[in-house]
RNA sequence: UGGGGUGUAGCCAAGCGGUAAGGCAGCGGUUUUUGGUACCGCCAUGCGCAGGUUCGAAUCCUGCCACCCCAG
């Protein structure tokens, strides 16, 4: 194994470091830079950090704002968080070596209310819910929104790996420069006039890129691993924290064969399962994997099937937002942050909080409810929805 | 009780004298700012038990045990 590092040393010239001129570029201010005031949303990571370094790197007025998000204990020390302990520390620190202001805002309630707590009644309901999603719409995209106006801010940039595009009729959201870092699926929900206000100016660049600028700037997270996995679960084992907020989601319940039935087992919880899910069913002796097909939370009943069972045709979304207009264009959609965009076509309105149909031209396979549809045009993000419910292909 | 059948890993199952396939489940890893998926790796010194034949037995022989079916 090859360290990062002498991989990046191979690929990334001796110094990427930018100038003011071409740091600013990357806000694209309304204004001089030294007249501006740009507020950032510093989560402890190398990438905000990096977004930090180049605020001020622009000759801007930064101020880098970082929630806390939740229990200092449970998450600190731990690799791959955001927003508590460690992170917070690692905020600061990298403010201070910036020389730039930085508040730490107490989130904690607003966050367990807006995400938490709306994780675990996604999972009771049967669902599968995004809470990264959740996260960007109101701490974020809501809050952090609000306070940078406060502040005075020219706008509120994050570490996000998207890009935003002037285009005619405004500012457009396209997928990430390096499709293995896009995050638009996570920010399906941004609004126009959020979209107006904010900059991602990690969108076009590697994240090779990012750690080399980290590094260049004398950052102490310039290594830090990438935050994976949900940030408010410490170990992995989301369903601990549902069932320590909702103990009836541990009610336990058949496995039923989705065609013909029959009880193949016990589960200890429908939180524990979501749709597209192979392992962790415990029925062997079969053929042929089975998987979750579907989720009823009134019987507490787990459906399974073979894999040809997780094909959907069409998905109905609801809350929908949209970004910009809708170009006349094909469309693609993914139901996941990884998979590639598949063919879809719109069946009714997108956006303001309407319910539409996505038609998808070839099956998808394990589209879960609770989940985000997120709709394209070639790399512009056009909008979205959750998956209220899923249509099964005609076998 | 008589007749027939079957006993191989947690489950299903191949092997029928030459030194235990495969699938499912499980475990571990890789990938990944959601859950999952996918992929890779691991998983029976032993084939119901006890003897015997043989250079060599899960495979042949004998006895015993267990379960299933038919008869009663």
């Amino acid at each position: 194994m090859t360290s990062p590092s002498s991989v990046y040393g191979a690929t990334m010239p001796a110094s990427i470091t930018l100038s003011p001129a071409k740091a600013a570029g990357l806000f694209d201010l309304p204004k001089p830079a030294a007249e501006c005031r740009i507020v950032v949303a510093m989560s402890g990571g190398v990438d905000s950090s990096v977004v930090a370094a180049l605020a001020a790197r622009s000759g801007a007025e930064v101020i880098g704002v970082t929630l806390q998000l939740y229990d200092y204990g449970a998450a600190s020390g731990r690799k791959g968080a955001c927003c508590a302990g460690d992170d917070i520390r690692d905020a600061r620190a990298v403010a201070d070596r910036l020389g730039i202001a930085h508040y730490v805002h107490d989130h904690e309630s607003a966050f367990r209310e807006e995400v938490v707590e709306a994780f675990a009644d996604a999972y009771l309901a049967g669902q599968t819910p995004v809470p990264c999603i959740r996260c960007n719409m109101g701490p974020k995209f809501t809050d952090l929104f609000a306070m940078a106006r406060e502040l005075g801010a020219d706008c509120l940039a994050t570490g996000h790996y998207v890009r935003r595009i002037l285009g005619l009729a405004g500012p457009e959201l396209h997928r990430a420069i390096d499709p293995a870092r896009d995050q638009s699926y996570f920010l399906f929900a941004t609004t126009e006039e959020q979209l107006a206000y904010l900059r991602f100016p990690l969108g076009g660049m590697a994240k090779s890129e990012v750690r080399q600028i980290a590094e260049e700037a004398g950052l102490r997270n310039a290594a830090k691993p990438d935050s994976q996995d949900i940030c408010f679960v410490p170990d992995g084992d989301y369903a601990k924290i549902v069932r320590k907020l909702r103990p009836e989601g541990a009610r336990e319940g058949a496995i039923v064969h989705a065609a013909t039935g029959e009880e193949l087992g016990r589960h200890r919880g429908i939180i524990h399962y979501t749709v597209g899910q192979r392992r962790g069913l415990e029925i062997g002796g079969q053929a042929e994997p089975l998987y979750v097909v579907g989720i009823d939370a009134e019987r507490a009943e787990v459906r399974v099937g073979p894999r040809a069972m997780l094909a959907v045709s069409a998905a109905k979304l609801v809350e929908t937002n949209r970004i910009g207009p809708l170009p006349d264009l094909p469309l693609t959609a993914k139901v996941r942050s990884l998979a590639r965009p598949v063919p879809v076509t719109l069946e009714g309105p997108l956006g303001e909080g309407r319910t539409v149909t996505i038609r998808f031209a070839q099956a998808e396979l394990g589209v879960a409810p609770g989940q985000a549809a997120v709709l394209y045009a070639g790399e512009r993000v056009v909008g979205g929805g959750w998956i209220a419910e899923t249509e099964r292909q005609a076998a």
